[in-house]
DNA sequence: TTGAAAGCGCTAACAC
DNA sequence: GTGTTAGCGCTTTCAA
């Protein structure tokens, strides 16, 4: 059906080496043949075949990208980043889900290997020993949004989670807070470790002690984030704020205070990681850390684009994380930011 | 680097060709020999190269899928779907944006036409003449979401959203309201028409009078969204529902509301197209109508796979919709649902 | 500056 | 059942 280079160059009345140097723009070629090869390549509605030249340059080129899921709204960002840096590279991107399953993951990279792509920038599923043998075959491999400690020497492109809770939970014990809890998302690709890792290191440093019935974990699901949320917030009445560790929760926190009855900010405060868009629209609109999937995304296409060689040092590119402040915490009843202030230098 | 056929077939002593059949599956091979070659090629970590079986073959494989924005809700789930179903039958997807831009999408069609995609899913961005020339090539292509009446003969797969607003609109007056505020949401992949034709024509069914003040469009953005919403709603106090044709004005009527101190549904009734996430966290809840895009996306690709010749007769596949509701809407103010009944009878 | 020719790794006839 | 062989459309020396 397609026209082949040989028609073209049979058309043009050249042989196909120069029609192969025209398309390639490798090697040297008089305008005027070059202009005669195009005319009849487009005549012929010619288009090089893509499975020839990698067959023959033994590069496929495009990019493999791997996210546990496309629907949530950080991974989709992500994926937009990658995109946009992709389409300024002019490579084409091969998607898929991994559902963050390892077993999954690891048929997806074997497909994609055999695709021939140049390079795979996924947020791992969790297991190592997908990756190993990939990278231990010379493919370029970039991680986004979380690495593996057992592969250092991957790039890895992530936001700075850990400052953005230290903010967070900094600015709710400001308020005034003492009894705060803390609702982890664990799970596929986000295992709550750095986040809770970066609450408790944070209260630690501000003297406040870390009420171990308060840091609970849920599944990254909205049963699980609903059930946690729940459970934590009618056996713990004294709450005076949450601190979502990701959207799923945070949704689950304020359907929970609603179906409780408790009022936002002035029953309860509540503050999430991860600034969707309804954060905007809930009233009162939530507190978020907000941080960019697209920057990751693009950060990550960037990297696994540059030459191995000249790729920046070691350890993970960290991504900054904002504060958004909006109307969903406040000091905790009956004290005044000044008391809170105040108890808080005691 | 990678271990080609040739060295499987020394490996195990045996043709390439016995190699070849063990992998494509076709071709009688005994039991011992495929496990002798299926051995040597684990040893070898062979993986065969799609590069050279497509040139061969000449049928690439793969899916590509092109959409206006993966980052909005419906895009996403669309995505997943084509990601699931691809999944099954054992094709990967190359996806591009074309953020509703023809130029940028005729570039990505181009691309993936020449990466030899055995079809392509797309929700189109307006321009049949993208399209045209990649038809009559013989590519598979499958709208989504979008048809383009310029080609009735390209399988779609879309919502029904005329029945989805009929049912909205229904209902609004059925609660009494007369004087409802149409939000269109035009623009790139969405144009109003076939929302906005369903609401008019319902409600002239009903012998409800078309207020066209009350009809407006905005650009699918949130600042065009806003202002429409705001024009509307400060404009005509005296309406009393909002019927939103996509979540980015459903956000917009919310917000203004909000900044208006009109009540929901106290004051204004706000419904909207689109189930999307934080209608069920608005306070009240939003009600919406929900339609699939995963379901969209996964029938697409089920088209797409299957030979033309046993496609379904012409004409687009209706997916259905759902109206949800929640408590966002309510008899406008001194009416209850009886008199709003009665009223509609006389 | 251009053309001829040798494959890249694989599949599909066709022989055995 | 299995091996041999002829390309698929392209890039890339090497000569001319």
């Amino acid at each position: 059906m397609a026209a082949t280079i040989k028609q073209v160059a049979a058309a043009a009345g050249v042989g196909i080496a120069t029609v192969s140097r025209v398309f390639s723009g490798a090697g040297p070629v008089s305008a005027a043949t070059r202009e005669r090869v195009l005319a009849a390549a487009r005549e012929l509605d010619y288009r090089p075949s893509a499975a020839a030249r990698s067959l023959k340059t033994r590069r496929a080129g495009g990019l493999g990208l791997i996210v546990p899921d496309v629907t949530e709204p950080f991974g989709a960002a992500l994926v937009a980043g990658v995109l946009d840096c992709a389409r300024s590279l002019g490579e084409h991107v091969l998607l898929d889900a991994s559902q963050g399953d390892p077993a999954r993951e690891a048929e997806i990279v074997e497909r994609m290997r055999a695709q021939g792509v140049g390079g795979i920038i996924a947020v791992p599923a969790g297991d190592p020993e997908t990756w190993r043998p990939v990278v231990r075959a010379g493919t370029t491999v970039v991680f986004a949004d979380r690495a593996l400690p057992e592969l250092p020497r991957v790039p890895a492109v992530l936001t700075d989670d850990a400052s953005g809770v230290r903010s967070l939970t900094e600015y709710l014990v400001g308020l005034g807070h003492r009894r705060i809890a803390f609702l982890g998302a664990t799970g596929p690709g986000r295992p709550a470790d750095a986040r809770e890792r970066a609450f408790r290191a944070t209260l630690e440093g501000l003297r406040v002690p870390v009420d171990e019935e308060l840091v609970v974990a849920a599944r990254p699901e909205r049963d699980s984030a609903y059930a946690a949320a729940a459970g934590l917030l009618q056996a713990r009445a004294d709450v005076t704020a949450v601190l979502a560790a990701g959207h799923l929760v945070g949704e689950a926190a304020v359907l929970v205070a609603r179906e409780l009855d408790l009022r936002v900010p002035a029953d309860v405060s509540i503050a999430m990681v991860d600034d969707v868009a309804w954060a905007e629209l809930c009233d009162p609109p939530l507190t978020a850390v907000a941080r960019s999937g697209h920057a990751v995304g693009y950060h990550a296409c960037e990297t696994a684009a540059r030459e191995p060689s000249r790729r920046a040092a070691p350890g993970p590119l960290l991504l900054p994380t904002e504060l958004v402040i909006r109307g969903s915490c406040r000091p905790p009843r009956g004290r005044s930011v000044r008391e809170a202030g105040t108890s808080r230098a005691r």
